[in-house]
Order: C-alpha cells, then structure tokens, then sequence
RNA sequence: CGGGGCGUAGCGCAGCCUGGUUAGCGCGCCUGCCUUGGGAGCAGGAGGUCGUAGGUUCGAAUCCUACCGCCCCGACCA
C-alpha cells in the first residue's frame, strides 16, 4: 500500500479524550474515529490489524473443527423472552420496537439464535457434536464505555457454540476451545494467563478467563508461583488454616469506646489488632438488607456475596440507610442482637472470643463467638483473596497482577436448551436437550490489549502476526531519481514475495516520516536516502529491538525474509 | 444512575474570575520560496453558530437557568 493512496491520519498531539496508552496510540496512529460514546469507526489501519486478529482466530476455530457462521444483529424479542433473558438482562441488551410495533433487540451475544437454528436444523445425536461460531460486531448498551476499543458499546467479537449429546462430550467440545484459545493467544504474542472464572450472567457451571497481563487491565487476577493455578480475584477461593486451637470461649462484655467507628480507631483505643477485630457491614441484595461480617483487615468480595446469596444485585448500604434498618449508625454496628439475615466469612467463623460493634452508639463489645452470641445464617467464603493468602491448590506462594480478559469459555449445559426446548434424539430414543458451551473472543479489544503490551515512548510495536504491515519502506528522497526508483522497487519485490508493505512516499521531510514510522508500529522499517547515494547502501531496522543494519538492496528482500520468519518463530 | 471534570478552528490550549467594539496562541492545513537522515525556516493565507436554548444587560465566550454531549472514578462485561 501507497501512503499517498491510504487513509493514515497521524496525530502529532493526543486528543485530550484518550486516557490509557493503547487509546491515545490509536487515536495517534488513525486507527478509529469514534462517533459518538463507546461507538468507533475502524480507520484503514485500525481494520487491517483487527484483520489479522480475525483470520489467526478463524485458523484456529476452523483447525478446532469449528464450523463459521453468520447471525443477524437485530433479533426478535420473543426469541429473547423464550430464553427467559428478555428480563434477565437488564438495559444492556438495546431494545426497541420495528414499524410494525414488533419488540426488537440489538444482539450483545447470539445464544438464542443459534439455540434456534440448531433445534430447527438437527434432530439426532448423529449429528452432533457440532460448534458455530461467527465473527461479528456485538452490541452492550454499557453503562459506562471507556477507553476506546476497551470497553466500547459496539464491538466486534469471535462468539462460538457448541451443542453435545452428553457433559462427558461437551467437556470434549470445552477442551478443545481451551485449546484452541491458547494456541490463538500465543500466536499473537501476547502474554496471558488462562484463570478460573465467574460465570455471570451467561450461566453455566464452569468457565476459564483469558487475560492479557497489563497494567491498565479492568481485572485482577491471583496466580501461584508454583503451581498452574490462576484465578479471577473475584472467584479466588480462599483457603482458611482448619486445624486451629478453639480458645476456650470467654464472657461476652459491652465496652465503651466513644466517637471511635473507624476499625483502626478502634484496634488502637481497644489496643487489640485488627485481627482480632470483626467488621459488620450491611448490604442490600436485590433490595433486602444483609449483614456480612469479616475481619477488620478484609474486604467483602462482592461477587461472592451475590453468588451466595444468589442475588441478581448487592450494593453495599449507606449509612443513612443502614440506620434505618437497624438503629445503629455505621461503625459500632454488630451482629449480636441485629434482627436481619447475616452471613460470616468462614475466617471469622474460625474465630473465637473476638471484638464486634456493640450495636449501640458508642459501644463494642468483646470476646463474641458464632452460635453462641448470634447465629450465622450461612458461613462461606466472602472475603477476596489477598497476596499473603496461600494458594488454594498447593499452598504456595500467590501473586497478584491486572489482566484484560480477551476471551471466555463457559460450558453452559442444558440451560438455554431446555428453556428453547431444543432436542435431539438419542441412542436409545429418548429426547434429550443438546448440552451447550460457548466461547468468546473480543476481537477489538484484543488489539488493543496487544498494544497495550507491545509500546514504547515513540509509538506501538506490533508483534509480526497482528502487524498491518510487515515492513515499511521510506522513501527519503522524492525527488531524487535513484532513490525513488530503489524505493519503488523494493517495494514491488517485497510485495512479490508476499510481505505487506507500506511505501511512505509522501512528501514529507525525513524526521517526520520516522515519527510516523514508530508511531505505527510497523516491524521492520526500511530506509532509503542518502546512504544509497552516498555508498550503495539501504537500512532496516528492527522497531522492537531498534537495531540498525545497512546492507546493499540486493540482499534486502531475501535478509528481511528470514528477520521476519524469526520474529514469527519467536511467538 | 451516584460522584468529579470538561465543552472556544482539524488537534492541543489561553481568554471567562473582574462583561466592552476586528476572539487569541502552538501544531496541522493551503500558496510561494527555501530545505531534505529524527516532527526545519521565511513570507503570505484559509478556517469559529465560543456545545444548544433561554434569561440578565445598552452590550455576553465571559454572569444566571435549563438542556445536550464528552471524559474520569464505582456497579456491568469480550
């Protein structure tokens, strides 16, 4: 491609809108323009890069046995309503009505229409296994969209289905998704980490995150040091030391301990560690009031409260409102003699003869045990895992880093098949219901994690397989015949070879020609200018390890050739 | 939706507090000269409903009200 003939708009300055590193380099390298919140256009160079995502991740599904489709965007709602979803999700899921007054819905994800063919298309358990997958833009009215292809509200995702007769082959079907996605991060030089996930609101028994490490990730994610295990903070299970020596159980005691609400105000006016300190925090969770008690030193994970609560929303309380519900203000709040549901974190259940607000103002009180002085109506891990925590597999050492999760696979089981009535016949001729799973990838977002991870100070520097192009040819001498004519043809040689090149044969002055270069990211950059005139010769130079060769034009092509076959071989 | 911030030329910003006649700067863009290995220089030029609507005032980018949009922090997710 012709500089001269593209639409590359560079930006010198960074648009004031662009807060993270892979968004203002976008924005930089005109990649996308964006519309309106959340919504982008992809620029020339933006496509060709979520292009090269798409056919390494089209490679892999069809090695997988996966078979490509493609689903409509705008499906009906009563699709929607037979899956029970139509409620279930919530402004996200963009509605609205056609002329005819027919309720309608933006997809944010094809379950439904692809339950739909499948029923209607297959019928016996000769015909399965079978996985669908298609790559297409999705829609999520987000809540809050942010920083570019990160977080848009129109994206474009890899979404596939698989349908089984049985569990025992969809967790065949799960594997080799799992397999395939590895292989597909790696191949795009990224560094990942596969982590066990949350389900959300798809359902499902169990599902596997792919998160690309990077500081700017939206998760955290926990990992042993020494063994495979990795996790989602969120689903992170905490594993508590059992064996402990129960104190004997000492008399409960109300001590006042006036205008102190903080815990750490209260640790030092009691002179006890937080350790020794349990917190009662109230939440509401689809509107009805709970109280959670964990140490003074952990944090209620959240998510663990809704998955035990099985709630569809938890919202920590506010003061205002705890007081209300319970007559204490916030801060000497306790559970003994508190009249709504309470929930203990297995750690404090552990515990014997610790310090709780006295539920009174100004009050604690002093050696509490459970079942003693309260009941618990459920104990279950509920606080988030922290770095000093053992490992839940082995017990080693945990680390803890932030990820962007490019893609997630869920084994779903009957769920969607059972409430679409979608059957086949089995073996032995009964009717069965397909057992589903499904995998995502974000395709956009995957671009923009891989930039996260691949950039300097001077621009983006693409790993070879997601690059637009492979090498970029300056031309540094638009007016001088020689070099001119050696640019066009190595351009044309290396264009015959099959490398994608980019000429920059604008009319521009050298420095500004390599800003550009390194803003865009381009492997293996090309110079040709007054060397040529002075002593024969052309350059290349390695944008990742910013190594400079010069070499005579006849053996260019054949040397970039191997560069780049290396730089392949590395990933 | 709650909290915070911003809207002035394609991009980055100043001006607003303390209202005043042709609204400014840098970059980019156009023309010419000149220059050509890390975003050159000189000269000339184009480009603005000051987010929108209303109000206060002799007079509003500037003060007031409402609305709209965008960004950041939280809940959601590929």
């Amino acid at each position: 491609m012709r500089y001269s003939e593209t639409l590359l708009p560079t930006l010198r300055e960074t648009p004031a809108e662009a807060e993270i590193v892979s968004h203002r380099l976008m924005l930089r390298a005109g990649f996308i323009h964006k519309l309106t919140s959340g919504i982008y256009s992809y620029l020339p160079y933006g496509l060709a890069a979520i292009r090269k995502v798409e056919n390494i991740v089209r490679e892999e599904m069809d090695r997988a046995g996966a078979r490509e489709l493609l689903m409509p965007m705008v499906q009906p709602a009563d699709l929607w309503k037979e899956s029970g979803r139509y409620e279930k999700y919530g402004p996200e899921l963009l509605r609205f009505n056609d002329r005819h007054e027919r309720e309608s819905c933006l997809g944010p994800t094809h379950e439904e229409v692809v339950t739909d063919i499948v029923r209607k298309a297959l019928h016996s358990y000769r015909d399965l296994p079978v996985n669908l997958y298609q790559i297409q833009t999705k829609f999520r009215d987000e809540i809050r969209p942010r920083f570019g292809l990160m977080r848009g509200r129109e994206f474009i995702m890899k979404d596939a289905y698989s349908f089984d007769v049985s569990d025992d082959a969809a967790e065949i079907s799960y594997r080799k998704m799992y397999d395939a996605y590895k292989r597909i991060f790696s191949r795009c030089g990224l560094d990942f980490r596969v982590v066990q996930a949350d389900s959300g609101t798809i359902g499902g028994s169990f599902s596997h995150e792919f998160m690309v490490l990077a500081e700017t990730g939206e998760d955290t994610i926990v990992f042993c040091r020494e063994c495979e295990y990795a996790a989602n903070m969120e689903k992170a299970e905490v594993r508590t030391e059992e064996n402990r020596q129960p104190d004997s159980l000492a008399g409960l005691e109300k001590m006042e301990t006036p205008g102190k609400r903080k815990v750490n105000t209260v640790c030092e006016f009691l002179g006890i560690s937080v350790e020794q300190l349990v917190k009662t925090m109230v939440y509401m969770a689809d509107g009805k009031a709970v109280a959670v008690l964990v140490r003074g030193d952990r944090q209620v994970e959240e998510v663990k409260l809704k998955n035990l609560l099985g709630a569809a929303e938890v919202e920590m309380a506010e003061g205002k409102q705890v007081y209300e519900i319970t007559g204490v203000p916030t801060g000497y709040l306790g559970p003994v003699g508190l009249n709504i549901k309470i929930v203990v974190d297995q750690e404090v259940a552990a515990m014997t003869n610790f310090y709780v607000g006295g539920n009174e103002k100004n009050y604690h009180m002093k050696n509490v045990n459970v079942s003693r002085d309260f009941q618990a109506d459920a104990v279950a891990d509920l606080r988030q895992i922290t770095s000093s925590d053992p490992c839940p597999e082995c017990g080693g050492a945990l680390e803890m880093t932030e990820g962007i999760e490019v893609g997630h696979v869920f084994k779903l089981g009957t769920g969607y098949s059972e409430s679409m009535q979608a059957m086949f016949q089995d073996k032995d001729g009964v009717e069965k219901p397909f057992v589903m799973g499904c995998y995502g990838i974000g395709v956009s977002r995957m671009v923009a994690a891989a930039i996260e991870q691949n950039h300097d100070e001077n621009g983006i520097i693409f790993p070879v397989p997601l690059a637009p192009y492979t090498v970029i040819v300056l031309n540094l001498g638009l007016k001088d015949q020689a070099i001119t004519e050696m640019a066009e043809r190595l351009y044309r040689e290396l264009s015959e070879r099959g490398v994608e090149v980019l000429l920059d044969d604008r009319d521009e002055r050298p420095g500004a020609k390599f800003k550009d270069a390194d803003l865009l990211g381009i492997p293996f950059r090309v110079t040709v200018g007054k060397s040529l005139t002075k002593s024969g010769l052309v350059e290349v130079k390695n944008r990742k390890s910013g190594v400079t060769e010069e070499m005579v034009p006849e053996q260019l092509v054949a040397a970039l050739l191997t560069k780049i076959a290396a730089e392949i071989d590395l990933q």
